[in-house]
DNA sequence: CTGTTAGCGCATTCAA
DNA sequence: TTGAATGCGCTAACAG
């Protein structure tokens, strides 16, 4: 390994001099840097990251943690999305991300302690929030940067969370379908722990509410993101005296497995039953059919997360943020008017 | 931040004590084993990791480095569950995971030279294989340690990889469908670029010409992740005079835009048109129909790469392994038989 | 504008 | 079984 002793004895300066190019101080003559850097190329030097870490005390690397990899959930094409958001303002910054898939909650606590204790890393960004979340509460206590992508639970004054209006979101998309002739709509949900779950659904109700609706709790069901749990969910639907001529499904990847339990059968969308949802990931743009969902700007959610984090490792005294995140409602072809 | 310093300090021993309980080292008396641990508990220590690796020259840590972004097939599911795969094996050895996403081959590779010349990682995963990869060629001559997941355009033999035998997986999968009585049968591919649908074609061929059916050039389709891809792939098998009447397609994801312009097309499957295709992933069981396909074990085809990676970065003289992951057919509901 | 010195936190010689 | 001394590669005072 070539250090910056080499790049030194080699362009005649000292090892100081030498680190002050890399840093590209204003103090050290062009002539100088010229040659510094001449050497540098010769001998191929490039900084020792662990070294330079250990005296600035800081890592330039940002962590990421997965939600609890135990469920299929991971699966939803959200993940890679949000990553790339990240990985972009990372890049620019220059900054690394460390990666953490725990599959329990222990693991994924015990692993976070571990990065931020060894200094692996100088913020930590939660692709997930849930309730009384220890991970949370940790860092919460440690005085860690970190950012929720989501709604933190509980101090959501001092927390740094990039979030969408989830609750406008839902309202305004059930508010669709009602303007579309809609009266009987259902809700289906993923896990109540999820926040966004939560959200999307009191828009919904808040939706109904305005419109003078009834809400009815038959209407309103969560599953998980499995096969069976969607089967459930339509068929308990379909069970109904009065079934609904409307869905709002939160989240694109439970829509599929809605679109394909309502198919076999036999209820066709939207001909039948208008479905809604949430994300606009690709696949809803290729399911049959299309779907009419809610853009919610995933890459913006990680680039923006990603940044906040940024700034708050680099002043400690920045204050906590919430960013809000425009949604944007994507019209396509699983909305049927009623006439 | 509390040191070893602060330890050896409280235990009253000396800091390369301290060190040597870190490690374990059995020439430490268990009593002092003791007094040091409770100090370390007492004042919450943990190694700082920066200061570790700079002297132990490793980093038990590898980078990941996924395909270039700029392609929507990033959020292909297969991702995630690589990366979980990756994660657990990267877990239990306590080893840490860099993720790498960058935008363009020129980004990517900027970014591997980075984290290879700055000493950030002990490994690298590429999860692609591309025809003639500056990065591969890049870290060959470095004789950095790395491993592809799936087969090097070149030097198969000096290279690390974990792949499936797609080619097997393609015939036998092609040959599914010619017991079932089918002749036409259509393939409908990926990038041509890619190791994984070349040789998931050739399988395809091959099935055929051992069945002594005649392929034809109409049959074999080359297209993006895109819907407009997919469609234009329909279109033009639709607008043959001889029409298929089984489908080999080489992605689950593709699979999912194929079904849909089918069925704008008014084709069912499998009635009219049988399909089958590759890697299982959560999608494919909660299509409708749910996808016959070839389940490539994704999680494992991580797990082990992961593995011969850090075996690799532990003995550089382990020589260079191929490893084979094994698959299996999954059948479900989308091909029928032909009578 | 540049060199000298010191030290980041840890592991590892060499002595004892 | 333990301690003292040294150095990993780099940056940052402090001098000059």
């Amino acid at each position: 390994m070539v250090t910056i002793k080499d790049v030194a004895k080699i362009s005649g300066v000292s090892p100081s001099t030498v680190s002050r190019v890399i840093a590209d101080n204003p103090r050290i003559s062009e002539d100088t840097k010229k040659k510094v850097r001449k050497a540098m190329k010769d001998l191929g030097y490039h900084p020792n990251i662990n070294a330079r870490n250990l005296v600035a005390k800081s890592t330039k690397a940002i962590g990421v943690i997965m939600p609890s990899s135990t469920n299929v959930a991971l699966q939803n094409p959200f993940f890679p999305e949000i990553l790339r958001g990240i990985g972009s303002v990372l890049h620019d910054a220059e900054y690394s991300m460390y990666l953490s898939t725990g599959e329990t909650e222990k693991e994924i606590l015990s692993e976070v302690q571990r990065i931020v204790y060894g200094s692996y890393v100088d913020g930590v960004i939660l692709l997930y929030s849930r309730i009384n979340d220890k991970v949370t509460n940790f860092l919460r206590e440690q005085g860690f940067p970190f950012v929720i992508v989501g709604k933190p639970y509980d101090f959501d004054t001092e927390i740094n969370h990039v979030d969408n209006d989830n609750f406008r979101a839902g309202k305004e998309i059930t508010k669709h379908l009602i303007d579309m002739g809609h009266e009987k709509i259902a809700f289906i949900g993923g896990s109540r722990e999820l926040f966004v779950t939560r959200d999307r659904e009191s828009g919904y109700v808040a939706a109904l509410n305005e419109a003078g609706i009834e809400e009815c709790d038959a209407y309103r069901i969560h599953t998980e993101f499995l096969k069976s749990g969607g089967r459930e969910a339509v068929e308990h639907l379909m069970s109904l005296d009065t079934k609904p001529t409307g869905l709002v499904v939160s989240d694109d990847l439970i829509s599929l497995g809605i679109l394909s339990m309502l198919e076999s059968y036999g209820i066709r969308v939207p001909q039948d039953i208008s479905l809604v949802s949430f994300n606009n990931v690709y696949l809803s743009e290729i399911t049959k059919p299309a779907l009419t969902t809610v853009d919610i700007q995933i890459y913006e959610l990680g680039a923006q997360s990603a940044k906040v984090l940024i700034e708050k490792t680099k002043n400690k005294n920045e204050p906590a943020k919430r960013i809000i995140i425009p949604y944007q409602i994507v019209y396509r072809d699983s909305v049927n008017k009623l006439s």
